[in-house]
RNA sequence: CGGGGCGUGGCGCAGCCUGGUCAGCGCGCUUGGUUCGGGACCAAGAGGCCGGGGGUUCAAAUCCCCCCGCCCCGACCA
């Protein structure tokens, strides 16, 4: 590909709307466009990019014993009633009716779609199991899009669903897909864990998700280096503490202390002089309507998604000001677990906790040496707040470690969720029919693009993995009014194509700064400059990843990359 | 949805508070020339009618109302 021809619109500035780095970055290198909230245009390097992580994508999946299938992105109504998230899925799904007054939806996932399938043409044990795959556009009306490509209402995800006559035959699909994911993103070059995950939507029993980690993530995980365990913090469990032996006899008076307009942990932590972990924080949440009380140590913040799960129920929130007066009979801010109206449960923070400061039940005041199972009873110790860096791990107790990702790929087991609600029903081997096993596993194509530069990027601009670089080098010209510049550049070029590289030339009559910035910009792993020592046949071939730089004869280039790639760059 | 902010040539922004002398700056674009290893310089040009609608006024980018679009934030006092 020749530069003066490529549609690669660059800008020195930013856009005034975004925010992280691969927007900014993406746009400013011409890879994308917005067109409206949530909606891009993805521009020629941006395509050449989604096409090599789609090729990646496709190869370990056919490799895996998948096999692509291309569904319609409009379904009909009725098999989202059906499996029953018509109403579910709600305001996420952009709806809208045909010619006939006929209602269809813009899918944001596939189950429905593919289930609907699979029962009609698929009967037998013998049959079974089936892996099938799409790459392809889904539609989600987020409540808010952001980010860029990193949460856009139209996007591309390659998403998988397989059935299977048994639950064994399912988790061996899963572990299959555990390791093809893992290939996958290794060989797109990236850095990314695999966490237990919280099902969450979608459903099922059993998921992992996979992030690429990057500071920017919306996503948090912890992971231990000693055993292995990774977790995203919403799922990773607490190690559950032991209750201190002999704790009773440690036992001080209650002690009421005036705590004028003082509220807040920190506040009281100040005025007292108390730290923070000396404090029980009580919460009041509504679970699934039910008003509940929750204690956690001071310091400590809920996780709702594993309050969520500690209930079992659909929906937790934060009880308002008011409700809070109306379940509890206490003023906000001074909540006292004494004699309080609600049951309370606690943390498996709380459980150490020994003379610990907690509101008193009436506006400015606070007690001191509050002590649980002699003030007040806990109902149950559930484990409900965030595990952070440095905790012991819940399996082997050696300290954690944080980072924050990017979710790219996913993967559930879904049991017969979806095939018992659909019917899609099969003959085994005994002659009885049963519900097929399924499971479903999902990749975030266009935000893997996103997370990517999230995480390969410097000031100058982005920095491709090899693997999925919209070009792998880039010749340049410094001066192509020079004609032992220009035809030494177009030689070294057409050699690298017939190498096998995929290659661009640079071949504007532009000053060489302006050039060397837009190949930084656009984030080429490999630049080769031809400038000063054309006469000599010699070129300079600079890495975009460290700025390394080597000086090589013009027809040995090719080799370079290849030995430089072997040493791992 | 609630809260906050923004909308002015292709892009980034100033002007608005204190209506008129206001449509301006930088980048980009066109033409000519000089330059040519880290987003050059000089000169000459093209391009907006100020998100849309309504209103106030002799007069509106500027004041008022409505609408649309875009961006950011949204448990932690209990």
């Amino acid at each position: 590909m020749r530069f003066s021809r490529l549609f690669a619109p660059t800008k020195k500035e930013s856009p005034a709307d975004a925010e992280i780095p691969s927007h900014k970055l993406l746009t400013r290198a011409g890879f994308i466009r917005k067109v409206a909230s949530g909606l891009y245009d993805i521009l020629p390097l941006g395509a050449k990019v989604i096409l090599k992580i789609e090729k990646i994508v496709r190869e370990e999946m056919n490799a895996a014993g998948a096999q692509e299938v291309i569904l319609p992105i409009m379904h009909p109504s009725e098999l989202w009633q059906e499996s029953g998230r018509w109403e579910v899925y709600g305001k996420e799904m952009i709806k809208f009716k045909d010619r006939h007054e006929r209602d269809y939806a813009l899918g944001p996932t596939a189950e429905e779609v593919i289930t609907d399938l699979v029962r009609k043409e698929v009967k037998s044990y013998k049959e079974l199991p089936l892996n099938l795959y799409q790459i392809g556009r889904k539609f989600r009306d987020e409540i808010r899009p952001r980010f860029g490509l990193m949460r856009a209402r139209e996007f591309i995800m390659k998403d998988a669903y397989s059935f299977h006559a048994d639950d064994e035959d399912a988790e061996r699909e899963y572990w299959n897909m555990y390791e093809t994911y893992s290939r996958i993103f290794k060989r797109m070059g990236l850095e990314f864990k695999a966490v237990l995950a919280d099902t969450g939507e979608i459903g099922g029993n059993f998921s992992h998700e996979f992030l690429v980690i990057a500071d920017t993530g919306e996503s948090k995980l912890v992971y231990c280096e000693k055993c292995g365990y990774a977790a995203s913090t919403e799922k990773a469990a607490q190690r559950k503490p032991e209750v201190p032996k002999g704790r009773e006899t440690e036992f001080k008076e209650v002690e009421r202390v005036h705590t004028p307009g003082i509220k807040r942990i920190e506040e009281v932590s100040e005025f007292l002089g108390i730290p923070q972990e000396k404090i029980l924080k009580l919460l009041v949440y509504l679970v699934d309507g039910k008003p509940v009380a929750v204690a956690v140590r001071g310091d400590r913040e809920i996780e709702e998604t594993k309050l969520r799960n500690a209930f079992g129920a659909k929906d937790v929130r934060l009880a308002t000001d008011e409700e809070i007066e109306e379940f509890t009979g206490q003023p906000k801010g001074f909540l006292s677990p004494i004699g309080f109206k609600i049951p309370v449960y606690a943390d498996y923070s709380v459980i150490p906790m020994v003379n610990f400061v907690a509101g008193a039940g009436e506006v400015d005041y606070h007690l001191k040496n509050v002590n649980w199972g002699r003030d007040f009873e806990v109902e149950e110790f559930i484990d409900v707040s965030e595990v952070g860096e440095g905790e012991p791990c819940p399996e082997c107790g050696a300290p954690l470690k944080f980072k924050r990702g990017i979710e790219v790929g996913h993967i559930f087991k879904l049991g017969t969720k979806y095939s018992e609600a659909m019917g899609a029903t099969f003959v085994d081997e005994d002659g009885t029919e049963k519900p097929m096993v399924m499971g479903c596993y999902g990749i975030g194509i266009t935000r893997v693009m996103a997370a990517a530069v999230e995480q390969n990027h410097d000031e100058e601009g982005i920095i491709w993995p090899f693997e999925i670089a919209p070009f792998e080098v880039i010749v340049i010209p410094t001066n192509v009014k020079r004609d032992e510049i220009r035809e030494l550049a177009e030689e070294v070029y057409e050699n690298l194509k017939k190498k096998g590289f995929d290659a661009l030339i640079d071949d504007r009559n532009v000053r060489p700064g302006f050039k060397f910035k837009d190949a930084d910009l656009i984030g080429i792993p490999f630049q080769v400059i031809v400038g000063k020592k054309a006469g000599e046949g010699v070129v300079e071939l600079k890495v975009r990843k460290g700025g390394e730089r080597f000086e090589v004869e013009s027809g040995k280039v090719g080799e370079k990359i290849r030995e430089l790639l072997q040493g791992g760059i």
